[in-house]
DNA sequence: GCACCGGATTGACGAGGATCAATCTGAGGC
DNA sequence: GCCTCAGATTGATCCTCGTCAATCCGGTGC
């Protein structure tokens, strides 16, 4: 669960990155690592080119808020007055290329780089809006099925019947992304699930068998009365 | 959205709106009109120079979530696709300098404007993450404590004690920051005032008593035992 | 002055989700 | 195969906060 890095990992990982800061295109991450952590120094931004990563920060008193999921193609490590502001971990193993800070800064250096990071930012800005929406506004199913349905699209899966969806996250993680707890995170699956509108192969697996549905479920409008008496979609 | 210019950018601004003069130098919006609304295409970003504007987004059933709250320094109007994802409103009347948009996309045109633009972004991911705490993981009096908080350190209100905070938004504004009610977030201004941490001038000017007291309650350290001392507390 | 009106406050009540606790499941390890 | 353990699920109960409704307050118009 809380990735506790001891402080040999910590500063193993502190020389990989210098390592990297002189050359090497590409750096790659065991699952359950961390990448940075708040407070650190910024020396790169990270592009994931492979893998999932997690972006979480911590209230004094250990509350935990997920801020993001880094999937292949995501820009983490943004600076705020030159420290990382949140923790990052690998969920799986990941591969990511790195982007010297000081390319950041400057924008005569490499202009096209430049415009791209801050399209990055602006996309990811648009994101968490949509996170926003999620946490304020939404109820616990809601938030459950449009995480699911995000993770679906995200996914590259099409937005297709059938789509398996592996979710490399634990309840947790989604729990704390949602701002809820892992047991109404669990009921809301078992729900959707007893709703015939997803399955699971085991918790890390999900295939959406109606992807309209789901996405009314995260709308709220939950389909008021879809009894199917006779098919046997495991009774409740 | 606190997004505030540091120095160094500020002069990057400034510096380059003579660049940009086709653009009209300033734009002034009276309380209450719109700016943009979600969808627009985006033809400008705005600095912020007077007066406040409220973000705002809504769910197709009319549930809404105020984004943020933009003041002077701040920049809004970043584009998700070429469009606004947002509405953006004045609370009270407006001062603007438009920045337009193809500065945003190539990075060669102005580079100096452009990296203040990308540490505009940056700054405000850093801001929505501290609000995704809030909304994530904080309960209401925590919630209102933080919100009446931040208003006071962003408004420049040293952290002093009597420090009046004007709050330009009303209850229902405040509520859909907060992913609350109305009616709670009333509570919660009303048990902050019973508690002596504030005081109210009417609806919209706070002053606050005691910068530390409130601190502890927007971490959910409430004084345990700040009883009226109508009996002494002859505990043991 | 008075009536009016929108926003804010307060109260009563109930539902939704948190909390605490007891299984259940499945992936490793041997 | 069996054992172990972490994570997931399910259940029972509590409490925060949303909902509905009444009232209050400050401003505006007459």
């Amino acid at each position: 669960m809380y990735v506790t890095l001891s402080g040999e990992h910590r500063s193993a990982f502190r020389s990989t990155s210098r390592d990297i800061a002189t050359a090497p295109p590409h750096l790659k991450l065991a699952a359950n690592s961390a990448l940075y952590f708040e407070g650190d120094e910024v020396s790169h931004v990270y592009i994931i080119e492979d893998g999932v990563v997690r972006l979480t920060r911590v209230l004094e008193d250990g509350r935990r808020q997920v801020i993001a999921f880094g999937y292949p193609g995501d820009i983490v490590g943004f600076p705020a007055r030159g420290l990382h502001n949140t923790d990052c971990d690998a969920l799986t193993p990941v591969r990511l290329r790195p982007i010297r800070r000081c390319v950041l800064e400057d924008g005569a250096q490499d202009p096209d780089l430049h415009a791209a990071l801050l399209d990055a930012a602006m996309d990811e800005i648009s994101a968490m809006q949509d996170h926003f929406m999620m946490l304020g506004c939404k109820n616990a199913p809601e938030k459950v099925a449009s995480f699911i349905k995000s993770m679906a699209d995200r996914h590259g899966m099409m937005a297709a019947d059938g789509a398996n969806v592996h979710l490399p996250m634990g309840r947790a993680d989604i729990a704390d992304f949602l701002g809820l707890t892992m047991e109404t995170v669990s009921r809301c699956f078992t729900a959707l699930r007893k709703d015939g509108v997803i399955r699971l192969n085991g918790a890390q697996s999900v295939v959406i068998v109606s992807m309209e549905r789901l996405a009314r479920h995260a709308l709220g409008q939950n389909t008021p009365a879809p009894r199917e008496r006779h098919c046997p979609t495991l009774a409740a």
